[in-house]
DNA sequence: ATGAAAGCGCTAACAA
DNA sequence: TTGTTAGCGCTTTCAT
């Protein structure tokens, strides 16, 4: 340490003192205000740098009740869809020189509510989040709107509430992945998914059900085969029973880590894909291409989901945007390979 | 909006008020003081929680000159190293009512600087970071520290900066990876690689040629190839180049996304992994097993390598650590699958 | 055990 | 065009 430690904080007074002038002055002439001289803009502006002056965001953000700064609440990180969705998010708040609180639920609903609660304390403007997969109770959500802080959901959306939410059509392609497979050859469709969560799974599930049942296709209940949310051994058990019991010839995976337990459960059994069991699957890895067979995939637009999520919080937060709240429902893409090739 | 708009925002003043009590009293109750008695002590929890008191986190940071927030500096975010760390940086910070914020510079030092000239402001109590792969000039990390604010780097950590690191032995995992593939029989070892970044990749390279060295195998120079640090099929390109050219039967990659790119270059050319070439790689992916065929892999522990740069980071700011810098060197773990099997 | 008062650093009326 | 002043909501001496 030679100069620059604690003690010499630089601050608005240390300037004023400088230059001689007033800490609103200062303060003006910094944000670049109307109303103060060119001359005097300079002066300080090189002052300020000469002297390393950088803003305290605590002081500014106490007297000006807002911080320039939102909060991502997901359940989860290390998992591509939202990492991606970070990423689209980033793209628009950065050159708007907002900041990014991330807060991880966890899945978890008491984690989520207890972090909701914190947000009242005005430390974000706004928030942007996916619910956990077992909220049902949502009160703690609408308690946060009730403070004035603007929510945008995107991807697992709350049905109960009033907000914003970037969703993309899960009934829609859900249909379309099972008649895929249903044009595919496959006579006996399974459904591999997870518990909880309604308004994704359940949509998933119901055209997976609506596809099958226009083909004249009636679902015994075991085509559902429900696993934990958890990327597991257990769950390879859980469908490699599937398979040798109910022997279905496709398989619809809800989530990521379903296809990858589906892929270990058939090399155990034996199976081949595509020959044996045909798989398609939600998901937003890029690495589904040179799975060992490469993945048919139903791929939400993550990066563009997030990108529009921040883009309409922003629009509320500069007022710019005050109709009412949008449901934005984003297309999925089916990229078919060999997972669900014919022969 | 039934109750509870912006205009009836309850602050320590409200509930001073309410109880007829002083806002010192209120504040000391509230952290639980051991010179305010009992009973005062319960009204107080009382109420706050009756009229949902949340104090205001930036006056407080502003009085206390802390924020109890962190930033972490990434490169990346959609990138499983960095997700996973990240969740481990989370695993220690959430308990403690730690925020984090998060900061991405794309790989770009003028970014990275501008995001740290910023956070001289105290808006963080710390930081933990992996410096973008062109960084060359410190002098944006060492401002930060003489600030007082401590830093903690992993995996991509500055040489020439005093500050704790945790990093993987890149040397020595590179050994160990051209050896594997020695041992597997391998004759003419490729190392695929990136540019820039030289605290890490300079070190794999270092521990490829070592092991080549010592045996008794001399590298030409196009044993090395340098790619653009960006998964893209340009990519594709130099690879199916060099290995038509080069003709390696081995090769290692530095970066998760160039084996994905060698997969392709390979399955474009009609090479059969392992058979025509064998293929290991320094990643993080859960689904490198799943790969065709899976791909032997050099794994970094991301989740502890955060998880500790977090409780390091905590030993700093608590004033329990106070010795010198430490670097911290965590092992990788080799997982010889499919890519590498002799036949 | 409780309260009065000062002030963290900044911003925004309002005055000059 | 610049300055004065009064807080933003909280914490912390120092009194009482």
């Amino acid at each position: 340490m030679t100069s620059g430690n604690k003690s010499d904080k630089v601050n608005m007074k240390t300037l004023a003192a400088e230059l001689k002038l007033s800490t609103a002055t200062i303060s003006k002439a910094l944000r670049d205000s109307y109303d103060i001289g060119q001359e005097t803009k300079q002066r300080v502006m090189e002052a300020a740098r000469r002297l390393n002056y950088v803003p305290n965001v605590y002081a500014s953000s106490l007297r000006r009740q807002s911080s320039n700064t939102i909060a991502i609440i997901i359940p989860e990180i290390a998992d591509s869809f939202f990492s991606q969705a970070i990423n689209g998010i980033e793209s628009i708040i950065a050159p708007e020189k907002y900041h990014s609180l991330i807060y991880l639920t966890h899945d978890d609903y008491q984690r989520e509510a207890s972090m909701l609660s914190d947000l009242a304390s005005g430390r974000v403007d706004g928030v942007i989040m996916s619910v956990a997969s077992n909220t049902e109770d949502t009160s703690h959500i609408k308690t946060l709107q009730e403070t004035g802080i603007p929510i945008v959901f995107f991807d697992r959306v709350c049905e109960d509430v009033n907000a914003d939410k970037i969703i993309t059509d899960d009934f829609n392609s859900a249909y379309i992945a099972t008649s895929h497979l249903l044009q595919s050859g496959c006579k006996n469709i399974s459904l591999i998914t997870i518990s909880g969560f309604p308004s994704i799974l359940s949509a998933r599930e119901q055209g997976y059900r609506k596809a099958l049942a226009d083909n004249g296709i009636t679902i015994e209940e075991t085509g559902i085969v429900t696993c934990s949310n958890k990327y597991n051994t257990e769950n390879v058990g859980i469908i490699k029973e599937h398979l040798s019991t109910a022997m279905p010839d496709g398989i619809v995976a809800t989530v990521e880590h379903l296809a990858t337990s589906t892929y270990l459960a058939c090399d155990e059994l034996k199976l081949k894909i595509p020959d044996d069991v045909k798989v398609i699957c939600f998901t937003n890895q890029i690495t589904a291409a040179i799975l060992n067979p490469p993945l048919t995939t139903i791929l939400q637009p993550a990066y563009d989901m997030g990108k529009q999520a921040a883009e309409i919080l922003f629009g509320r937060l500069s007022g710019r945007i005050i109709t009412t709240e949008q449901e934005l429902v984003m297309p999925s893409q089916l990229i078919a390979r060999a997972s669900t090739s014919s022969n």
